[in-house]
DNA sequence: GGCTAATTTGCACAGGTGTGCAAAATTCGA
DNA sequence: TCGAATTTTGCACACCTGTGCAAATTAGCC
């Protein structure tokens, strides 16, 4: 233990002089596959765990052509929806041995100095989870010769791969589920962040509503969030027409305006509200809420970002297509049987 | 924008060549304080400009003695509270041009392994937001020369820096808030994860009911989550004596805990049952919770952590006092008034 | 043992950067 | 215009590793 020289680390040459052989040997020893015998394998594994060496991966990121490290760049890091998405994915990347930087892109300045970080440690490959980047700031990721892999964002842009949800299918399912129930007076909450899946989501509900000849208040006020679904709620409650029927197109949303709905206004879920969300944040299990949602299939989209991390990057003139997944409804007990 | 040259990203060598100076200004232009005239800085500059340069920390971490990059090990990343405290705590590091590098430490198996990544990488240091690793691991790290700050968990390793939190003092404030409204039969929700936090929590609150003269019931079952504490109060309320009061460690259990009480046991909150939480979720200030707990102050734990990684890191031998904060009541309706 | 084939080892270079030092260029003052 | 003082520049080295290549060692076989 030669903690006492300054607080520098211990490098291969130290290992080396220790065991009596050359660096190389050392560098060898801790390269998978590479040609060591037996015996010096062993002296330098002693030495070095004498020493406490540890191969100094900035270096090795600097001669081997991927870093191994994995750059997440995520916006509201502490919403259920994103801390949940954030959690499965490391765990995913790590069991792959990569290493993960995050990069909190809510701070409005701070998102562009945070996404260039990403090029200057030479991540093998940025993952967006947050709508709100610019596509200029991606193409600059992208032109720097970054692999850039983004979730629902439901907008491609060039030389990046893209993972999708069926926000419009689910969105339209969505509408079907609270029409066949019976109700009559439908509301669609909605946010002003303009994240596209999102607005998809919104588009698609209200479009198959008018298709079937049925007419939708859209209401908004702020971001996604308990607080915002909570203001819609008091602002359609007070109004004229209350409705019966609400998609809300985030489970959040969902929540704070089924508490408004029912603390405030005294109304029962599901006999006099039927609500929908989505995502199937932990919270719509929960049995204050009991919320019917759709499930996004967290386990298989991280899955399969890991593997597209893993593989080669493909060619980059081409536009892959994107890897669609379908979130399906989770019936619980906000919207009431038929 | 000469992208076809392979994918291998550009140096400063060509940088140099392009603007017809040598490396050496290049690099004095990235680097502050150093002595370049603003001609050759503004032909460096122009010349980046053109080929998309952009400095490769890894390199740089390679020279310096700080590499910026700071290590983050959770566990339980999804759950409200440490989510929470991650966004905080990201964002507060960005902002002192820090890069956060994440480490999943869930996993049962990875932790070992992912924990070592920190000093593979050479991290400026790392950051312990999880009571769950071993004290053995956390001196690996201390002994090869990591610097390592522990948050919660009320338990010095020798050679860390250490914040904590009034985790006794607020649980007998907690016991003394149930017993001065009157509640007569007091239960404290617990977990049975050993994290030493949690654990103060608990025998602070219970020792200070004896010492009133007040006996409590002390429950568990599993980890610290909702589903936990659904089945705490699930037990108790079909058992014999049925508690007035609750103490739940955590705001998560607290929320379990009442839903079961109210929506299976018809329970009214707070008048047949008062329940205090700790760590002051955002769910806990949900209109279906409403729930009387302790705020971590965490903005000023977030703020305290990034001043100390910014300073230099004092001397190894000493064992530094640990830094406290004050978990202060947050009142809201789940105690009723006195 | 002797010869060939296979394995292991060390050397030297590459990767991209920061920086001390001396040479070159510029500025300043008279 | 000339010399001194100051600033800027380039060279070369350092940081720590992986790896091709040739030399050296070992194994295998008769």
């Amino acid at each position: 233990m030669k903690d006492k020289s300054g607080k520098s680390f211990v490098s291969a040459q130290q290992v080396a002089e220790l065991a009596g052989v050359s660096r190389s040997a050392v560098s060898r020893t801790f390269t998978e596959g590479a040609s060591v015998s037996k015996a010096t394998r062993d002296k330098v594994m002693a030495a070095a765990d004498t020493l406490g060496y540890h191969v100094n991966h900035l270096a090795r990121g600097l001669i081997q052509e991927n870093s191994n490290i994995v750059c997440l760049v995520a916006a509201d890091m502490a919403s259920p929806y994103q801390s949940k998405f954030i959690e499965i994915l490391t765990r995913d990347l790590q069991a792959a041995n990569k290493v993960v930087m995050i990069v909190n892109a809510s701070g409005d300045s701070g998102v562009n100095r945070a996404l260039r970080q990403t090029l200057y440690y030479r991540a093998d490959a940025s993952v967006v989870l947050s709508g709100q980047p610019d596509e200029a700031l991606i193409e600059t990721c992208v032109r720097s010769g970054q692999r850039v892999i983004v979730a629902n964002r439901d907008q491609s842009v060039s030389g990046t791969e893209n993972i999708m949800i069926s926000n419009r299918a689910s969105a339209r399912e969505a509408f079907h589920m609270l029409h066949r129930v019976g109700c009559q007076t439908i509301a669609l909450v909605a946010s002003d962040v303009g994240t596209p899946s999102l607005l998809a989501r919104e588009t698609a509900f209200v479009e198959e509503a008018n298709a079937q000849g049925v007419d939708v208040t859209v209401t908004r006020s702020g971001a996604s969030t308990y607080a915002s679904g909570a203001e819609v709620a008091r602002r359609l409650f007070s109004g004229q027409n209350h409705p019966d029927g609400a998609f809300c197109i985030t489970d959040l949303l969902a929540c704070g305006f089924m508490d408004v709905a029912r603390n405030e206004f005294g109304l029962k879920v599901p006999e006099e509200l039927c609500v929908i969300g989505f995502d199937d944040i932990e919270q719509a299990g929960w049995s204050s809420y009991n919320l019917t949602t759709f499930r996004q299939p967290l386990d298989e989209i991280t899955q399969h970002i890991t593997q597209l991390i893993n593989e080669p990057q493909p060619a980059l003139e081409t536009v892959p297509p994107p890897t669609r997944f379908v979130a399906h409804p989770v019936w619980r007990g906000s919207v009431r049987p038929r």
